[in-house]
DNA sequence: ACCCCTATTTAGACCCGTCAAATTTAAAAA
DNA sequence: TTTTTAAATTTGACGGGTCTAAATAGGGGT
């Protein structure tokens, strides 16, 4: 009955992909995600299917059931609530937790997971701004904040959420001090080139890649409609 | 280069079973401890002989090589890292740190273990009493302690270890105030049955089978050989 | 309506981990 | 020495997870 990591893993690549595209998931954008051979995520794929944790249409795409759904945002939960806690209890940098999470996400036990939570006082947001689904393992909705790559210059703005997924990047945005909560200003915008920004009293170049994966709340014209989603660290 | 769990639970195994009884260790001693069929171990067993971590003679035993010695005493500092962690910093009970830990002990990093020891200051025991083989991954050395179930009537004695693997006797223990650490004198010895112990003032009752996996350090005729190895929790 | 390209699946292979059943070995008993 | 018995290995099976290479399906173009 206990799930292997490589269907856990799959069932997390599908649960992400569906948010960004929608529903029927490619066979090839699994693969691409998970670093895998298409055929390898195939036969995987069928045994889901079997199991009743993805509804499939072969040549078409895939999509979590509900059941296939609770579990991927089970392993998030896992994810998240480990990702805080390496951080806040046990020092790890910023940019290391990500790799420790993803491997023990799939070995730790509920009651693990329960004090984890415990600990922290139920967090609702992981170190990298992103949401903490709660016990009832509700999928948590993805309020569609602005990329920074679509700011214009002028505009302030507070980092949300910076993807986990490069160790690099993330060791460099913290290096210069963009991390959630973090309150910005776009200076100049380069057409396809940088986006320097000013951070801190300081001004510092951003890659437009990298902008794609950061996302941000724009303060400038007081919108008061999402004025809650700031981040809390 | 990532050893599985099969791999080094049968590693960690053998090591047990090697200062239990004399070095080559028997297949089915092996197979017993790991609640597997003789053949599966039969077949680790080869391919752990092709890796170097075992030296091995057909029908008649395996033992490590110092590769494999180093291997299982890793997976015993993590496993005891982790026990001693779970009971002091996320209030697991005695009783359930084992099993967590079990699991656990093969998928966290170096740095997991480092951050681990540090925060808890290189400690030199586990819950249990085990001793926690330190990061130059030197083996322990086994100080051969008295099992409780050798006491004779009137013997004053400190508890030094006691045996991790059966939760049930673990949480009854727990409960009467038997742990590593705890002063106690031997009231009653029935023969092939009850030891009868004084404990914080109140008379416990502990059956042989259970008595056999607890370690004891006599104390009553004052023999200072072995006075620095009392427990310290 | 046909062709082509790319995404997808199939086929076939391999290793790990697991087991039950059959066989072999070693050691003890007769 | 022969027989018996217990332990260990071998055999053959199966599922998961992985891959490369071959076949095929679908969705454009022309």
């Amino acid at each position: 009955m206990a799930l292997s990591p490589a269907v856990e893993d799959t069932l997390k690549a599908i649960y992400h992909l569906q948010q960004e595209v929608s529903p029927p998931v490619s066979t090839s954008d699994i693969a691409e995600r998970l670093d895998k051979a298409q055929a390898t995520v195939t036969s995987t794929l069928d045994r889901l299917e079997a199991q009743g944790l993805i509804a499939r249409e072969p040549y078409q795409g895939s999509e979590l059931t509900d059941d296939g759904k609770t579990v991927a945002v089970e392993v998030l939960r896992h994810h998240r609530l480990l990702e805080t806690y390496l951080a806040e209890y046990l020092d790890y940098p910023w940019e290391q937790v990500h790799e420790e999470a993803d491997r023990l996400e799939h070995h730790i036990s509920e009651e693990f997971e329960r004090r984890l939570a415990e600990k922290l006082e139920n967090p609702r947001r992981d170190p990298h701004g992103d949401p903490i689904p709660g016990k009832d393992l509700e999928p948590p909705n993805q309020n569609p904040a602005t990329p920074l790559s679509a700011c214009e210059v002028g505009d302030r703005v507070v980092i949300t959420r910076v993807s986990d997924r490069d160790e690099d990047d993330l060791a460099y945005l913290a290096d210069v001090g963009i991390t959630p909560g973090t309150d910005v200003r776009i200076v100049d915008v380069a057409p396809f080139g940088m986006i320097t920004l000013e951070v801190d009293d300081t001004e510092q170049a951003v890659p437009e890649g990298v902008a794609a994966s950061i996302r941000v709340t724009v303060l400038n014209h007081d919108d008061p409609a999402n004025a809650e989603q700031r981040g809390d660290a």
